[in-house]
DNA sequence: CTGAAAGCGCTTACAG
DNA sequence: CTGAAAGCGCTTACAG
């Protein structure tokens, strides 16, 4: 008996993982692909296949004894689920999509780590969609993405194109809007108010007694043009706008274009006493420009920038700018994202994460 | 004839767009989810479900007249195909796995940027996964994106745990490897020699005269190590190597942490005449940092960096670099990851991109 | 060129 | 707690 035993389980072991693997022995006709299946835990645990199932996804469902069977069996066949089957076969897919505009600016990035933290534990899968600040794109963008049935999406901004509105609509995934405040109470929303954070970072310039105060803006994707409205309306509140120093071109925001409008912006508008640069990286530029012109910063002229990318804080001299709070935009909105899909929608529906003035060298 | 005909053409109509859903007239066992599925358009176009799949899927196939009946459907329908079947039934998903141990680092969003057009035409999809510069990071990482079983990965470095190595094994999928050459000349893979990158630069200090050379690292990746035996190597064959002068610390690099380490470095060997930096953003916190302490760049201490990021240009004093192939890694890597994919696999397995020595005013 | 039917690998009411 | 069977929405040999 003893003997007779070992052997059998020698042949067991033998057949399955040596000689005749299982996939060969499936019928002719079979399209079996050779992969590991959940069948295939099933038999080796010597349980049904849907009891393996629920092993693995509804685990307080099971004996604690089938349970560990089910899970043993998985690590001697390194199983791994497929994700195609379950979300065909359970109606949820377990990927959330996010669609920004941009991946080499330090905002987005900083977003999608705050997105990726808020997610990883929920086992979410983040689909990124990278825009390129194109209405277009974004619309193949989410339409490829929509064929993965997210549970839900994220999106950058307010204003989506129609075609988009209609996806999304049809789609009927819960959608949480990023980096901005929609007039709309009911619309999921995590930001600031772009605006006043453009007006308050001017109202800096004004009360450091600047009065000729120029705008650099680029991209002119909508959060650009909300600060440059917030800029207009601190100058014409303070009664010293003026739409002459006013340099708004829709290339994308680099070091570079920085260091070429500064220049344009000294042609156009001599007189200017400080300049407001859309971004951090438009700042950098105009700094480094006015350097190699001998352009003293802030004495002859002073630059403050948006975002508080981490080079403001060390360069010499360091430089003014709005701190946004990316990261934790991208953390709340994935976490207000998950709470609409789990269903329960919480009373506070748009968050104000607020912004802060970094007051530094460079005005 | 006429009038019945068109009153037919709205009862139709009606029917299926306002009063009664095709969902709704499903038996009620049904699982609908009340999407439009491939089968609505079939009959929609009245063909068989199997000739609109074909439609979409091999339109060469299909007669011209069947072909515009059913794309006619589909736009009537806003038919979005449900990818997880089509990856079910049809054994490979479209999806690229790529592995990258940063997002905040531009050196990685440009290696994606490049990914993005190559495969962007293919009718791929991008998984894109953070590791962190975590090897159990990358393993959880690479086990979850196997699950939507791609048809191909896209691996950053060389040096992956023996996990990873047996998962992708098993998973039977090809690979590219980004950034760094392997000795093994059947592995695919598309960077360039990080050790000579290194050498090259530090032969450069050496030439420029410069003798006591600090090297400054951080992170403490392969790449990094890799530079550091290049900068090891250099001064060996110059006769000028001094243990004392290296500064190799595991945190990530930043401006930050590049200020601190220069300040550590000249507290540790005072006689340095230059630093190399093993990535730009360590150079920036560097210079900035002399700036500060008013030493001189190059005149009392010359610093360089790698990768050559954009603000390396326009630093003042300017900031000698390696520039590196970042965006052509990518866009090579997943060409070469497509054609593998795609069966035709090509002579050259492992492509040197190489670098270029950006000689600037900081050295 | 077109179609009926089986199958991909899971999950889930429904029973027991 | 456990299981037999149907179904998710596609694709694909195999016929005609």
């Amino acid at each position: 008996m003893e003997i007779s035993g070992s052997l059998l389980e020698c042949a067991i072991d033998v057949n399955q993982n040596h000689f005749m693997p299982i996939a060969q022995q499936a019928p002719s006709k079979s399209r079996s692909r050779g992969r590991v299946t959940l069948a295939d835990v099933a038999r080796q645990a010597s349980v049904a296949t849907m009891t393996a199932s629920r092993a693995i996804s509804h685990p307080e469902q099971v004996s604690q004894a089938l349970r560990m069977r089910v899970e043993q069996a998985i690590r001697d066949l390194g199983y791994l689920p497929n994700r195609a089957a379950r979300s065909l076969a359970s109606a949820h897919s377990n990927v959330i999509a996010v669609l920004i505009p941009s991946l080499s600016n330090a905002v987005f990035t900083d977003i999608l780590a705050g997105i990726q933290d808020a997610l990883d534990a929920g086992g979410y899968q983040v689909l990124i969609g990278n825009t390129r600040y194109s209405d277009a794109e974004e619309e193949k963008l989410l339409g490829i993405n929509l064929q993965s049935n997210p549970d839900g999406v994220l999106l950058t901004g307010l204003s989506q194109s129609e075609r988009v509105r209609q996806m999304l609509q049809s789609s009927r995934v819960p959608v949480v809007s990023m980096m901005d405040l929609p007039d709309d109470p009911q619309r999921l929303a995590v930001g600031f108010s772009q605006f006043e954070a453009g007006y308050t970072i001017t109202r800096h310039l004004l009360v450091k007694g600047y009065r000729r105060i120029g705008f650099i803006g680029a991209q002119l994707d909508e959060r650009t043009l909300k600060r440059a409205e917030g800029y207009r309306q601190a100058l014409r509140d303070a009664g010293s706008h003026d739409p002459r120093r006013e340099l708004l071109v829709s290339d994308p925001s680099t070091i570079a274009l920085g260091a070429e409008l500064l220049g344009r912006m000294l042609a156009m508008a001599p007189d200017c006493d400080a300049v407001f640069c859309c971004n951090d990286d438009l700042a950098y530029g105009a700094i480094y420009q006015c350097q190699r012109r001998g352009i003293a910063v802030p004495a002859r002229l002073a630059v403050c920038g948006f975002n508080d990318l981490p080079a403001s804080a060390w360069m010499n001299p360091s430089v003014t700018t709005i701190a946004t709070p990316r990261y934790r935009v991208g953390f709340e909105a994935a976490t207000l994202l998950r709470k609409a899909i789990e269903g329960d929608m919480p009373a506070v529906r748009r968050i104000d994460l607020g912004f802060t003035l970094m007051a530094r060298e460079s005005t």
